[in-house]
DNA sequence: ACATCACATTTGTTGGACAATTGACAAGCT
DNA sequence: AGCTTGTCAATTGTCCAACAAATGTGATGT
């Protein structure tokens, strides 16, 4: 558990990668709970003042529950919160499995459809161009990483064009599905931009303020995607 | 800003509240930047140790940033978890505009009639059977507060039945929501089952194993709920 | 066998000390 | 004067040691 995971300027800050990770992992088995303050502080080589700083933060994403004298234990995953980024990015980074990338389309096939119709119909001047300058980025990029940071971006101003914060938030669900598809296709990827023309067509109909053309497009898009995932999968 | 919120076992879970509420309140505008640690430490009667933990956990949900000698800044609203669950709360408790009733509605509409798809293509019996005594529940109240519980509880096993915990996680949303609806149509409800038909109509289809009208179902559903709430709005 | 109570263990809270970072300012050089 | 450089000071980051509060456990007494 000792691993140094990501660099980080705050130490309490590596704490809560690290513990999260092995919650997330399955390193920690939930209802059966974590050795006390002060063994944890020593293991991980930081005083317990910074290590109960962490322990809040993962409480705060019900990931773990404290109780004096009995000591913590790892909350039930029915009460952790699933779409907080770092929960998500734990997830990926250690338990890939299929059927958690099978839920993270569904809630791309729910969530940016009905995005694209509130971009299509309230999206103002400037959130169109920021959702063109990424559509741009894309067309010419020159390598998947390029490539990558563009699409995400069109996606993220696409969400922020719904003028929802709600709905712009759950960016951290989509963010994690495409870096999980990205990883996941980077070796099949000869042809990276085979969803431009989609991503364009989604473009277009929320130019012309089209919400059911937007959709369409979106869910064709991802169904395409989902296809594709499949197939790299399976090799 | 000294006022005790909520009670709480724990302290820095108040002092969370505490500011947090304030922030998301509008009290501290983003950019602008909150007094040091060891002078809101002393306004709020509290040690630094308990302060920073609080801090911790506000940071972790996107509302504060702290770089060393500058201190500590408000964090653009964009940056927030607004799916978090205390943030929708503290939100709620201090700023329920329109706008943010409609947002949430909007939410609504998207995750739900989605979610009771999955659930009727998905659910175990178990599953089915808890969104039955929820219902039960509901025909059986006797007074607004009953019936309260019982509809949260009905929707939240809708959303547990899809077997998608990102899904599920939205409860929080959906929570929220209902809550806001339920303090606002308080007066003006002297049948508050109104919309036990319609929910009967749900667990039917989602029963019958039947994902299209269970969707129709649930977005008349919301859609009556949103009228009801602008009616009650009004007066 | 049961109730009661003292105890020990664990988290909760406090205060103080020092380290690390970094913006601000002053000094000095060109 | 303008620019660079270095020192300073303010703020957060980290550590430590002690005590308070809660609470499961077991001893104790009846």
């Amino acid at each position: 558990m000792a691993l140094k995971t990501g660099s980080a300027r705050n130490l309490h800050t590596q704490v809560v990668e690290d513990i999260g990770q092995s919650i997330v992992g399955g390193l920690f088995q939930p209802g059966d709970p974590l050795p006390g303050e002060a063994q944890l502080a020593g293991q991980m080589a930081v005083s317990r003042t910074v290590l109960r700083e962490a322990l809040k933060v993962l409480a705060a994403k019900g990931l773990i529950e404290t109780r004096q004298k009995t000591g913590m234990r790892v909350r039930d995953p029915r009460y952790w919160n699933h779409l907080d980024a770092d929960i998500l990015g734990w997830r990926c980074a250690s338990m890939p499995t299929d059927d958690f990338v099978d839920k993270l389309v569904e809630m791309r096939e729910i969530v940016e459809p009905a995005a694209v119709m509130a971009a299509a119909r309230r999206r103002d001047p400037a959130q169109l161009e920021a959702i063109g300058e990424a559509l741009e980025a894309m067309e010419d990029a020159q390598n998947l990483d390029d490539w990558a940071a563009a699409d995400l971006r069109f996606h993220e101003a696409v969400l922020m064009a719904t003028n929802n914060e709600l709905l712009s938030s759950l960016f951290s669900v989509i963010e994690t599905a495409l870096a999980t598809f990205f990883v996941m296709s980077a070796r099949t990827a000869k042809n990276f931009k085979y969803s431009l023309p989609h991503h364009r067509e989604v473009y277009e109909a929320i130019r012309r303020r089209r919400p059911n053309e937007a959709a369409a497009a979106m869910h064709t898009m991802i169904a395409d995607s989902r296809a594709n995932v499949r197939k790299a999968r399976r090799r």
